[in-house]
DNA sequence: TTAGGGTTTGACCGTCCGGTCAGAGACGGA
DNA sequence: TCCGTCTCTGACCGGACGGTCAAACCCTAA
C-alpha cells in the first residue's frame, strides 16, 4: 500500500519513484496538456512501467491533481512574500522581477497553469475563488494603500497584479513564438528583465 | 466531391455546412485543445453526423488547420494596419486598442491560438517563423525609427509589440481567472481599457 | 418526370488508452 | 534462512475515438 495521506512514512524506493513520476507527468503534462498526455508517456519519461506507475498513483487524474495542488503555494509564494510595511516600488518591482524569473527557471510549471486555466480551470476553480482571490484582494488593498499615500502613481492596484502575470508569464507560456520572432541570437529573458523593468518603473512612479 | 481548392464553386448545402463546421470546431477546439476535442463533439454542435462531417473535411487534423491558417491573417491584421507614415503614439495606441478589441471580440480564437502556442505550435511553426516574424521585424523596425526621431520613449520595439500581445491576450486567454479574482460585478474589458491605456501612454511618451 | 450528382446515415473497423489483476520477484527483519 | 510485505510485470479488458463504406436519400436541371 502507498500511503498518499499528509505525512508519509515513505521507503526510499516509494521516495524515489514518486518523484521520478511528479517530474516526468510535469514535463509530459506541460507539454501536451491533460488530454494530450499518456500515461504510457510519463511512465516511460520516469523510467517505469505503467501497471508500476499505477501502483504510485490510483490514475492519470490523480498525478494531475498532485501537481495542480503542489503548484498553486510555489505560484503564489512571489505575490506572498510582498512586504506591505516594505518599500511600496521596491516590494513592486521586487514581485515582478521574482515572477519573471520564476518564468525563466519554471517555464513548465508556468504551462501547466496555463493549460488549466486555458481550459477553463475545471481542477482549480476552488482554489482561484478561495486562496487566490482572497490574496489578491489582499494585496489589492495594500497597494490601494501606497497609491492613496502618493507613494506609487494611481493605478488600478487589481489590474497591476494582472499585468505582472500577463507579462512575465507570457514569456515562459509563449516561449516558442517569443524565441522564433527575435531569432536564435537573442536571450529572451534577458531582454526582458530590461524592458519590464523600464515598463514598470514607468507605470508605478508617482 | 467536395472542392476545398482555393476557389470554391460551392453549393449553398456546402457553404452552409462547412460553415457550421468550422464554427463549432472553433468552439469545441478553443475550449477543449486539439487532443481533447473529439469528432462527435464537433459534429453535435455543428448538427451533423459524424461521417457527414467527414464528408467535408478529410480528418480532425484538416479541421483544425484550416482554422489555423484562416486565423494567422486575422490574427496579424491589426498590426499590419499600424502606418508608418501615421502619427507614432496614436498608432500605438491605436494598435494596442485594436489588439483588445479583438480579445473580447474573438476570445475563441485567442485560445485557439494560446492553446497551439503553448503546445510548441507543431502546426503554425512555418508561419511564425515566416509571415510572422517578417511582419513583427518590418514593424519593429517602423518603431525603432519613431523611437530614435524622439516621436515616443526608447524602448525595445520587440518587447512593445511582445507586451501588447501578452497583456491584451491575457484577458481572453486566462478570462476564467481574471472574473474569478474580480468577483461577478466588474468589468474585465471596459476595466482593462482604462488601465491598458494609462500604462502604454506612460510607457512611449517621450 | 426522371436521371445524375450531391448529401446523409447506420453499421462497422482498428487502434489507442486508462485501468485491472494475478502472480512473480525483491527486500528486510527476526 | 525463512516469512511477510513491498515492488514490479505481462497479459488482458472495455470503452472511446478517428475514420471507412455501402447504401439510401434528396435536390435540381434538363
Amino acid at each position: 500500500m502507498v500511503d498518499i495521506s499528509p505525512q508519509r512514512p515513505q521507503t526510499r524506493i516509494q521516495r524515489r519513484n514518486t518523484e521520478a513520476i511528479l517530474e516526468a507527468a510535469l514535463e509530459v503534462f506541460s507539454a501536451q496538456g491533460f488530454r494530450g498526455a499518456t500515461l504510457d508517456q510519463i511512465a516511460q519519461a520516469a523510467g517505469l512501467s505503467k501497471p508500476n506507475l499505477l501502483y504510485y498513483f490510483p490514475s492519470k487524474e490523480a498525478i494531475h491533481l498532485e501537481l495542480l495542488s503542489g503548484l498553486m503555494d510555489v505560484w503564489l509564494a512571489p505575490l506572498r512574500a510582498m512586504d506591505p510595511e516594505g518599500e511600496p516600488r521596491a516590494e513592486i518591482m521586487n514581485y515582478m522581477r521574482r515572477k519573471l524569473e520564476m518564468s525563466r527557471e519554471m517555464p513548465r510549471e508556468s504551462r501547466l497553469f496555463a493549460n488549466e486555466i486555458l481550459q477553463g480551470a475545471p481542477r482549480m476553480m476552488e482554489g482561484i475563488e478561495g486562496d487566490l482571490r482572497t490574496l489578491v484582494d489582499e494585496k489589492a488593498a495594500v497597494i490601494r494603500g501606497w497609491a492613496e499615500a502618493g507613494k506609487i502613481a494611481a493605478v488600478d492596484p487589481h489590474h497591476l497584479i494582472f499585468s505582472i502575470w500577463a507579462l512575465t508569464q507570457h514569456y515562459a507560456d509563449f516561449d516558442v513564438q517569443v524565441r522564433a520572432v527575435l531569432g536564435p541570437e537573442r536571450d529572451p529573458f534577458a531582454e526582458a528583465g530590461q524592458f519590464l523593468d523600464t515598463l514598470f518603473e514607468r507605470l508605478i512612479a508617482p
